[in-house]
DNA sequence: TGACTTATTGCAAGTCATTTGCAATAATTC
DNA sequence: GAATTATTGCAAATGACTTGCAATAAGTCA
């Protein structure tokens, strides 16, 4: 464990970052940290199982900390591009899914696409 | 209308595909058509919202045929990559975003990840 | 503590899907 | 059918991401 991972670790968060989001967020707060790095560590978390990564339409995968009990989904502004997260019930389309398919869900991406709050002023 | 636009969109389906399966398939089948002009005609398609566009996390987009009649989410198989396409009930989950906040949702990509029947066995 | 082994960093250069510039060609218009 | 306009396809550029490699920092064991 090195002084970069320990920053990239703390710099993360329970919604999805880009790795250039993160990486002048560490300009700013005392560590810089080569953006090579920054792509091999945080594909390190997501191996080990403590980062989520989720690639998004605008080409930029973006990485955040996985928790069971924060287990949500995107909502994507079409004009600013922010992302907002939110939980939803789930439960009844993976249920659908396996009624309907023989498909073994092991994960999914649900992402909806519209206006955020702010774009809409 | 030209004929590699013709051929193009006669080879556009309603299950996604990517640039390079629409390219094989367009060599095997009579009309080769450069993949520039493969990518500069699906977008155009987009554009006028007769194809969708989704991209994958295998970092290839896919392309399919748009139709209200036939609004679909993918199965996508961890192993061999292949999509499926099921249709599913989303107006639950978009009515809850509507409760839970003021995101005006316009579109969605549902995408659930894991073992097809074929990889399973 | 200090020498040794192993892992990590960061620069440069490479990869790969996708886009863009541009000259040649094919559609369309009159 | 000549003039205008749009489309094609090659080569080269773009941009996110990855890899090679030498230098450095962690961890290890005496």
């Amino acid at each position: 464990m090195t002084i970069q991972r320990r920053c990239i670790l703390d710099s993360l968060t329970f919604f999805p970052q880009s790795v250039f989001e993160i990486s002048s967020f560490l300009k700013t707060h005392g560590t810089p940290v080569d953006v090579v790095t920054i792509y091999r560590t945080l594909n390190c978390f997501v191996e080990i199982g403590i980062a989520g990564k989720t690639k998004f339409k605008d080409d930029f995968s973006r990485y955040e900390l996985i928790s069971e009990a924060n287990h949500h989904h995107h909502l994507v502004c079409d004009k600013c591009g922010a992302v907002e997260d939110i939980p939803l019930d789930d439960k009844l389309l993976i249920d659908e899914i396996n009624k309907k398919t023989n498909f073994k869900v092991k994960s999914h991406a649900l992402e909806f696409f519209g206006i955020c709050t702010k774009c809409q002023q």
